[in-house]
DNA sequence: GCCGGACTGGACTGTCAAGTCCAACCAGCG
DNA sequence: CGCTGGTTGGACTTGACAGTCCAGTCCGGC
């Protein structure tokens, strides 16, 4: 259980200590970054850290709260404004040019987490299950958008169809880094809107 | 670069050593795995440990070597056998069948890895790049005997439907890992499957 | 001004893990 | 037998890291 600062400098301390482990944590794992190391990064001294979380558990269990709504804000802001193929390949777009954009490391943030806290720790894997779910959510939003405007067929199966899209996005991205070709994602993802489309509503 | 060992007695211990360390890591990672862990798993001495691996680096080579030799052993034999429809779903009942039997926990050892590892080693990211790429190889083979087999049509893109089939594997294996639900793994599966299908000959 | 609580600096401690070292052990072989 | 080289047991050293503690500073309210 993290302490809530009550006053404003608190706040900007505790926040800038999350941000710097969430960076350290990102480029080389939970396990591979000490607490000295986020304290030298962020400048802040052991009684902050210990004044704001718990242990450090506690702060690897903020930074992954961190960032999966650093994703989830991105990616529901980009995916509600879905509602055309264009639009979808333009959010297609925009996840490879990031990753292209980063020399194809660390892929997915949340999908990094995933992968090396889901057997370790079961508070943080729920957290993460969490947040894929809330990822589930906007693609299905978007989906269903599409689906409105008439360019899904009413009788796909937008659940599975969802679950699957992510999945390309995750595999994709997983690709990806380990090969450092940005290339494997578009591929992933080109593969996925085609199914999508496979889906498209017969011409009226 | 570690030291093959001379005698049958030598190349026993140093296997158990990698055997042992590799069920270890697979279960909570690399970093989160101490040496003394692994010699208390496998009854091996400190001294053992050092005549054969370099350091706790060595030994982490060997062990992502040894995971990759050991899925794509699994890999490549199984999907071999693929030269029909029935075969591949039957594949792809065998890829959940595991999941399922492990409690849908530790997902798969080489995409664990190489999430894990990929942005803090080079040398073993190029490994676990190149364990993709034979993974690759074995799906393209059986892709291409479904072609050969008229199942498939010639014009397909055989190499982006490959790269699509393995992150679609991947990002299924992460999804069903994190909510521990094998389910997310048949989806992601079904849906390449689907996919690929729809790349079926038309009938002659 | 001054009191109390939020916040901060940094020295200190205990633990644990990586890596070293050496004294053995156990073949096979001359 | 005695030598040699591969192998083994386990104590020991060293360093890093999580976590503790206390002496402060800063600031709003009275």
């Amino acid at each position: 259980m993290s302490l809530t600062p009550a006053t404003q400098q608190g706040r900007a301390t505790k926040e800038r200590i999350v941000r710097g482990a969430a960076a350290l944590i990102a480029e080389r794992g939970a396990a591979a970054t000490s607490l000295d190391d986020v304290l030298a990064a962020t400048g802040a001294s052991k009684s902050q850290l210990y004044h704001y979380f718990e242990d450090k558990h506690g702060l690897v269990e903020a930074v992954v709260d961190h960032q999966c709504a650093a994703v989830l804000g991105l990616q529901a802001h980009a995916l509600a404004s879905v509602s055309s193929w264009e639009d979808l390949e333009r959010w297609a777009g925009m996840m490879v040019a990031i990753v292209e954009d980063h020399g194809a490391r660390g892929g997915c943030p949340i999908g990094t987490l995933a992968a090396a806290l889901s057997d370790t720790d079961e508070r943080l894997r729920t957290s993460l299950a969490e947040a894929f779910r809330a990822w589930s959510d906007a693609i299905r939003g978007a989906l269903m958008r599409l689906q409105a405007n008439g360019l899904i067929a009413g009788r796909a199966d937008i659940e599975s169809l969802t679950t699957f899209t992510l999945s390309a996005i995750q595999g994709g991205l997983l690709l990806a880094k380990t090969s450092r070709d940005a290339g494997q994602l578009r591929i992933a993802l080109d593969g996925a809107i085609l199914q999508l489309r496979a889906n498209a509503a017969g011409r009226p």
